[in-house]
DNA sequence: TGGAGCACCATTGTATACCGGGATTGTATG
DNA sequence: CATACAATCCCGGTATACAATGGTGCTCCA
């Protein structure tokens, strides 16, 4: 049952030890979340957490707030919090208001790009494309989510770059959730290149639809079909999880 | 220097006693900024918070935590949390984010509102209006703010919806900020009707419009001219608030 | 008299102890 | 063999104690 995080605690980059805060922890579960080492689902016990970053459950729990406040975790009364798992509805829900937001916050960076921001996100772009070459699904995720991240830290509106941010973590969350089984990787060709095209080129709708179109075509890969949460299981057992999201 | 709370204590609805759950106390907190009871800057120490609402500092920090991570309250290490004083940089933000939030909520409720829904929001128009017409500005806020409210919470896309919602307190808080001491109102007469009708009549982009430029309507008349944070003392000591937001 | 240094107090940060609820597992019975 | 019941264990909820930090006001000296 407990299964996961022992992954985390001794598998990767997480914690290592002693005195974290409880910053670095929302941190380190956000990104552990993006590059989904912690599928929806997965159980978050205080204490497990506690101990993996060496600190009590005081911080741990000012964490696990901040994290649903964030809806990245869900927690019911007197029950272990988990990963957030939304539903096709709110799946759906999603991508439309992240459709609006990026699309608005790349409208308003059209033409003012920075010359070092251009820069990087044409290595961004770039990093996935070879990524994806390289046949390395999870160095690819990894740079796409850094162009999109790139995009919403640099957003002229930090309110709306702030929403952004969240938007694109619960996109991970729901993309780890929905995937079909088969797919292999998300990558759209060319999306990103396009869309920097537009960003430079100085036509904000040009850039909104772009990004617009590129949502779009991500959520089109997804097995949305499903009416919620009855062959939840079967797509469960489909990919190699363990029991760790059981009643998700 | 204590000041504020004890107002709170029992001046008015909050708490009276007993054991509160950090979900009372953020919502009661919650409405106290949407009410302006619990004006910019406002110190919110935990034990204070604690012995209002009966309950010890854990479920204060909890609630806090919420209200921090929805840009309610602002909290640096080691000092006691305050009601967030957005500088006017971020109040044009947040009003831009909200005019494309809400703007999207109405085009998607156009034309689909329930009967009862259509009756409840005309009553609050209505509301608003008598309570304007007797001067009684606190009435017409609630009244105002139960209009936008109930706009957010019956948005078909439930993510846009909480997000309008956390935008509209954030709006109340520069607002009480940056209202000019010279304003007795903010009503804008008529908007409130004119976007429902337009709601009902069916046009999405129409409505989008009238939400606009009723919220252009609104940020134009504060007084967003200060250099950000300079004379903002000034600001402070034109209206009639203690020292409790001293250093804000 | 004014400024610098210091001590005290207010308030937060962290850990821990105790309580209570829920889930799981084991057992007995139909 | 299935199901219902019961005990146990795990885990979260709350309160409290202790440590640490920052702010305030006082005093002392120039």
């Amino acid at each position: 049952m407990s299964g996961s995080w022992q992954q985390e605690r001794h598998g990767n980059d997480i914690s290592s030890g002693s005195r974290a805060s409880d910053e670095q922890i929302v941190e380190q579960v956000r990104r552990a979340v993006l590059t989904q080492r912690l599928p929806p689902g997965t159980r978050l016990p205080e204490v497990a957490l506690g101990e993996a970053f060496g600190v009590s459950r005081s911080v741990v729990r000012k964490a696990l707030t901040r994290l649903v406040a964030n809806h990245v975790a869900v927690q019911r009364p007197n029950q272990v919090a988990r990963i957030a798992s939304p539903d096709v509805d709110e799946t759906r829900e999603i991508f439309s208001a992240r459709r609006l937001i990026e699309g608005e916050v790349v409208a308003l960076m059209t033409g003012s790009l920075t010359q070092a921001l251009r820069q990087r996100l044409a290595a961004l772009a770039e990093a996935e494309k070879a990524a994806f070459a390289e046949g390395d699904e999870e160095r690819r995720i990894e740079a796409s989510l850094a162009f999109h991240h790139c995009l919403a830290e640099h957003s002229p509106n930090r309110t709306l770059g702030a929403m952004l941010g969240d938007l694109i973590l619960r996109t991970s969350i729901v993309i780890a959730l929905y995937k079909p089984a088969d797919l292999a990787s998300c990558y759209l060709e060319g999306d990103h290149d396009d869309l920097l095209a537009q960003l430079v080129a100085g036509q904000p709708d040009a850039a909104r639809a772009r990004v617009q179109t590129h949502l779009n075509s991500l959520e089109a890969l997804l097995d949305l079909r499903t009416p919620t949460g009855a062959i939840d299981l079967g797509a469960l057992f489909g990919r190699g999880q363990s029991l760790s999201q059981a009643d998700a």
